[in-house]
DNA sequence: CTCGGTGCAAAGGGTTTGCATACAT
DNA sequence: ATGTATGCAAACCCTTTGCACCGAG
């Protein structure tokens, strides 16, 4: 039998490190790759925005952030990797989280259908309470 | 009072009319704008993608079509524009339409919180019926 | 010492835009 | 005749990738 591909171990860099903890240290502010590029530097300033994706890749990809496409087109990352839902402000771009609500209805009459659901990504979008009493 | 910047009269053009019309012939497909620009290309070889891309945000902004980013990169068109959400297949990419269920848990909360909620993206993830059976 | 991670810079894919020309009005 | 829509190509934005070097193991 063919030799499996040995499975390639994998190192901790201090740039892993930095990209989780600035990933972490946003908060609720679901920052973007650029965004973590910035804080990053503050403590190792020749980090290059290629390697914050690739370490962002691997973070995903092990379950330890996640990621979220919001209707722009940047991708925006969440220290939260758990499913849940999101709601943005039209007006000052804020994003909230939310628990995730399995829309059953939707899910119901797929499985009628044959289909199996696996997962769902719901965004709501809308004004935010600072915008709508400005 | 500034002279109000007129306001543009429109014209319609054969190249609008075909993209609109591709756009329905695709029907359940859900084309890209590159797919939709072969489309065309049939009846009028020599339309640019930029004439496609112009002339769909023009009838998205009409609400004559829809747009939607289901998980990918690359926007998808939809001759529904009513509000509505998607089923993806993740094996074969197939897009299945769904009537929109508004997520109302999610939607209670938000209001309750003082956020108003004007609209919604919601897109499941799964295995069609001719995959799983595969 | 190894070989996976890094920095840099260039390539890539999807979409937008500047400009001279074509054509709907 | 007027000026919007077009075709072309270059610019854009976000993300990925190739390569030589660096440094964690």
């Amino acid at each position: 039998m063919a030799n499996r591909p040995r499975p390639a171990r994998r190192r901790t860099t201090r740039q892993l490190a930095l990209v989780l903890a600035a990933v972490r240290a946003a908060g609720t502010e679901h920052p973007t790759a650029e965004e973590i590029c910035r804080r990053v530097r503050r403590v190792l300033p020749r980090v290059s925005l290629g390697t914050v994706y690739r370490n962002l890749q691997r973070l995903v990809g092990d379950g330890l952030v996640g990621v979220a496409h919001l209707g722009s087109r940047v991708a925006r990352y969440d220290p939260t990797p758990a499913a849940h839902d999101h709601f943005v402000c039209r007006s000052c771009g804020r994003v909230e989280d939310l628990v995730a609500g399995p829309p059953a209805a939707g899910i119901r009459s797929l499985h009628r259908a044959g289909h199996e659901v696996t997962a769902h990504a719901l965004v709501l979008y809308g004004r935010c309470r600072d915008c709508r009493s400005a």
